[in-house]
Parts: structure tokens; sequence; C-alpha cells
DNA sequence: CATGAATGAGGCTTCATTCAT
DNA sequence: AATGAATGAAGCCTCATTCAT
């Protein structure tokens, strides 16, 4: 229940930086888990063995605080975008799949905020970040009729699976591998970002 | 549907069910859009024009209020599945993209719940409805190899879509209708619930 | 140190005007001795004997809390100006010099908003109710050149025993009475009201 | 004025001493503008530039701190009291009306002090500072009957002017100059401190 | 049984102060 | 001796919950 990812120890370590990092490390964790009203600053603290006032030296507030781990969270998770363009969904798929077990202490930066979603500025976040970082990646990739509403199905459809994974954990998508999923994937892929041969049959 | 009881008060007790419902309804709409945390029971009972105290007389606590919420919720999600099977997509896609508008009081029940899933018992409860009433359903409808996979799959894609729409509110989905979306929701449909002309190719 | 005016013994009386009358009683002893930055919600509760959630669930903040009390206290300050101009001065002086003892629990208004004149808000809060209601009430009574400035010199006056005699507790004002002080009193009243035949001899 | 010792480490010392007579002049001008409890020991040192703990090597406590600047405030307030009788009420006017814009970071100290009287030490020091410095200066000036309560009576105009001028604001006091208000303060200094001519009329 | 007044634990935040370096 | 990182005690305020009427 207490001291999730860090040690608890007391540290008297002296170190602005260090110390900085450490509670930014923490709160990713604690916000990721819990939310943004589900956490308190002092859980977050404890987890780095300092006094809680030490967020509001160093962060101004616990909001602040919330706003740069994301922020952080979400440039992390922006650059799975960098790279060959033909090799994204393939690099997606990993990093959504990533070989961390669902009770991880660290949980995709989007799903993370998720659980912070309740809080209307917050929601404002998210919508810019996962939109501006996010689908805007992926609708480059996107040809054809309906680009726009595609390349959001597509970016759906890994924000669900990521949900499926960690938040709800249902029983197959928590085990299983990126060699598993490949098949559908890449044929789900070729349909909704327009892959060459695969343009809608329109029935 | 409350079922009054037999003997006499037929007005007292009326009002006691009535109020009941009301409250249980009023939570739905605020756990849902705020989360459990972010919830409190004064708001809902100010909803309802009552005082907070009722919440606990009825519903003994205010974890006890969201379980029975999130029940019903799951029970009315769970309706969707009951119906001919090979319409099953169709309904799905109807249910997801419903018209309501983004800051509509009522959510999809398991969207909603995300918003609670900062805590582990919430985080359980959420597993077992997902899983045993909807994916399992999904499941039903599934043929070939993978058909777990496969139905997980499925199930998250419809996930994404409704985080997509009312929690990032992404631009395109958020606005779209079910006959826009129909041509690439059945195609996936096909690659993932393995209907009959489109099974896998097989690499 | 506790409880300066009302005792201290628990109060379960149900009775929700009258807590909110003895708060605001209490709230106006404290602040009066205290000043608004050194007062805590909790020690005015506790004079009331109450717990200190309640002073937020009637007054919404202390902030709040302390504006009602300053604005109840400056009506009932304000009410000396009623009754025949003539009189005033005499009212005036027996209205600063009465007979409470100097470590009295109530002080004029006034004077005890002085302390917590440190907040820019109060200090608007102070302006406008000493000019609008006190200095405004004198300023009738002026006749003659300078009539503005001679009735702020008067009003300074007033506001200057007040706060020798409850402040500094200066030891012959602390003491006085109405009528050991009446000749002086009358006299300088007669220069800076501009009575009939005093006006400046110009030496 | 801060007396430099003799032995070695001259600039050292001159730091020092520099540092700590700007953190007392910078604790003068925020206890005068905000009183004791609204002042924090951070913004003080902040004026100055240097870390708050400097406040506590220096001088130990806040309110040690506290109790240096107000002493050295009341005798650089006693001086107006040096100089020629006869003209002290001249000298008195221009120290309460000197030219300093009421946003001015520096107040008489007095009335400075009244922003912190909530608290029972330091209204005691106030008593002190005010009675022994200042009302006895005025005493000695005053001949006739009933001279304590006199000389406390023309303190308290000062007092309260001083009062309207910085604190209430009022409209009238905070814009005059010396010169206007010369020949009504004359008046009233003749009756108080009982000059020449005017004595009592003794009704 | 219903009402709403009252409670107390806990959350965010500030601030005087201490202590390791 | 100086620096600034760290602390802990309050302070305001919210909220689930209880209890007298």
């Amino acid at each position: 229940m207490t001291a999730p990812s860090s040690n608890g120890q007391p540290r008297h370590k002296r170190d602005r930086e260090a110390t900085r990092a450490a509670l930014l490390a923490a709160a990713r964790v604690r916000f990721g888990r819990e939310g943004y009203t589900g956490t308190n600053v002092r859980s977050i603290a404890q987890d780095v063995g300092v006094d809680a006032s030490l967020v509001f030296r160093y962060f101004g507030s616990k909001r602040k605080l919330f706003e740069e781990a994301s922020t952080e969270d979400a440039q992390a998770a922006g650059a799975v975008l960098a790279g060959p363009a033909e090799q994204l969904p393939a690099r997606l798929l990993e990093m959504i799949l990533r070989e961390e077990r669902p009770d991880s202490s660290v949980e995709h930066p989007f799903i993370a905020m998720l659980r912070s979603a309740g809080d209307e500025t917050i929601r404002d976040q998210l919508h810019d970040q996962v939109c501006d970082t996010y689908i805007a990646g992926i609708r480059k990739l996107v040809h054809g009729p309906d680009a726009d509403l595609r390349a959001e199905l597509f970016s759906a459809w890994l924000l669900g699976i990521g949900v499926a994974r960690t938040v709800v954990r249902s029983d197959a998508l928590a085990d299983t591998t990126p060699s598993a999923v490949a098949p559908y994937f890449e044929r789900v892929a070729g349909i909704l970002l327009g892959g060459d041969d695969t343009e809608p049959a329109s029935n």
C-alpha cells in the first residue's frame, strides 16, 4: 500500500536536483496508478523519503507537479514517432505491448493520464497531448479518403489495447506478445492506415 | 421496476424508492464524469435535492453506492449483447457512437469506470465486469484460431473508440456517425471476429 | 490564552442560527484582538465549543467570516451618527470612551480593524467603511473653508484617541472619563468642526 | 553607524555587518507594511537577496528581529523630540505629513507597529515605546492643569492623523501638506499643549 | 424514520526554523 | 562561517460520516 516504486528510507542527500528528479519519478508512478485526485502529495514524498513540503518548494503545487510529470511523460511517448514511417505500426505495437508486467509501476503515459480525466483541466491537457503529439504523427501515414477519421480509429485501437492490458487487465491481452498480435495488427493497420492494395472494397 | 412490497403506507414507501432510484441515477452520472475519488456525496445528493445523509441511510457508504451504481451500469451495458449474433457489430457500433454530445451526462459505463480505476478494488470490479459480461459475449462470435486474443483485440478497439470520443475527445471521432465509420468497422470486425470469408490469409 | 470571551464547553445545541451567531460573535472578538492574520479559525470555533469545520459550512471561508463580522461591526458603529447633529461630538466622545475596560473583549470596530490592516483587501474595506460611514457623517456638520480637511482631522483625532486607549493603552487616556475630556474636546471640536465664533484668529 | 570592531578580516566583517543592516532595514519595511504576523522571513531575506537562514544566524528568530527592528525605529522616531521646544509642533506636523506617497515603503514606526498589535508582547513593546519615548517628550511641553491627559490627547491626534493618512488613506489627509494643515494644527496645539495665552477658559 | 447539525480525519500549502555540507 | 536543503508544526479547507432531534 505504501512506497510502490522507490524505497521509503529517509534520504538526507541534500542534492537538490536528485531530490527533485526523485520526486518527479515518484509522482509519475503515483499519478499513473492512482490518478490525480487519488494521489496525495504526502505519499509521493514518502516514496522518496522526504518531507511533503519539499514538493511545494520544488514544484509550487500538486497541480504543477502533475503537469510537469505528464508533460515529461508525453514527450517520452512521442519519441516513438521518430524513425522510418513504414515501420511505425511495428514500433507502436512494440511500445504498447512493451515487456512490463501489467502491475508494473510504469504505465503508458496516456493511459496513466486517463485515470485523472475526471478533472476538466486535465482532460484538456490530455486532449492536446494525444491529438497534437500522437494522432498527428499517425495522421501523416494515412493516405486515401477519410484520412482523419481513419487515423483516429487506428489511434483509438492502440489506446484501447493499452487500456485493456493495463487497466482492465483482460486475460489474453495482458500476457500476449508482439509477435502473437502482429498478424492481426498488420491487417487492421492496412485497412485503417490505407495500405496500397487494401483500399475499401466499398460493398 | 423496484417492486413495492406488500404492507401499507403506500406513499411513504413510494417516496423512499423514488429517492433511492434518483440517487442511484445521479451517482451514475457523477461517478461517470468525475470518477470515484473526484465525486463527493454531497453533490450527488444536491443533484437530487435531498440531504447527503440519505445516501448513508440508503446505501451505507459512498463505496457501496458506487458498487451498486456500477453493477447496474454493467447490466445495462450487457444488454447490447442480446439479439441476433450476426448483427452484433452493428449494434456495438451504434452503442459506442450513440448520439450523445460529448458533454452529455451519460457516458458508456465502462469508460465511466475507467475514471475510477485508480482504486485497486474498483479495478478488480472493472476487470470482472468487462471480462465476464462483455468480452465473454463477444468471444462467442469469434471463430478460428486465437479466438480469445481476437475477441479481446476487438473489444479493445471498442473501448478505445469510446475513450477517444468521450475522454480524449479527439476531433474526428467526437463528431462522427455510425454510417461514416461502418465501412472500416465491418472490415476490421471481419478480420478480428473471423467472419465467413475473411479468415486470416495465414502468411 | 484560550477562550477569551465565550466559554469553551462543547455545545450540541443543534441550533443553526444560534451556532452561527455565536461563531460570528467569537469572530468579532478574536479578529478585533488579534487581527485577521493572527486569528485562526480553530480558536474561534473553540470559543464557541464547536468543530472548526462549521465555520466553513456557515461562512464559506475565513475571509468571508471576517467580512461579515466587520460589516456588522461597522453598521453598529455607524449608529452613533443618528440623532441630533449638534450633540454628535458628545455622542462620539461617549462612544470612544465607552465604559469598557481597555482589556475588554469588545473594542471599537475600526480600531479592531486596524489590526488587520496589513492585508491590502482589508485595508480597502477599512477605507470604505471609515470614509463612507464615518467621515461622511461628520463631514455634514462642518461649515466654513477646508471642510473636507477639517472633517478628516477631527475624525483622525477620534481614531487616535481610540488607538491610544485600546491599543497603545497610554496611561491617562486608558482611565479617563468623558467628563474629564469634555472641556478640551469641545474646544477642539469648535475649531475643527468650525463653530460660529471660533473661526481662526489668524495670528 | 555599526562600529566595525578591531580585529582582522576587514572585508568579511564588513559584508556581515552590511548584510545584517540590510536585513534590518528590509525588516522595518515589511513589518511596517504587513505587520508581524503578516510578514514572513523569506520575503525579508529576498528583499536583501540572501537566504532566509541568515536571519536566524544573525538575529536568532523572527521575533528577535522584530524587536531589534522596532527598537531602532522607535529611536529614530524619538529624534524629532530633540530641538527647540517651541518649534516641536511644527516638527511633529512635518514628520507626520512627510512627503512620502501612501504606498511608500517607509511608514511612521508607531503606525507600522500598530499592524502588529495583535500580539500581546508586541502591544507591551508598543506601549513602552510610545509612552516612554514619545508621550514623555510631549509631556514636557505641556503646562497647566490636566497636563498628562492633554499630552496624551495631543499625541493621540498625531497618531490618528498618521493612521488616517497611511492606513485608512482617507482622501483629504492623504494628499494634504503641512502648510494646509498648519492653521488648524497650531490652534489645537495651543489648546492641548496649553500655550501662552490660550489656556482653557474654564467654563 | 427523516432531517440537518455537527464531527474529525485528512488534504494542500505555508512558514519558521534546523542541520548537513 | 555560510549556504541552502530539509523539516515539522500549523493553517485553511473538504469530505465522508455520525448523531441528536
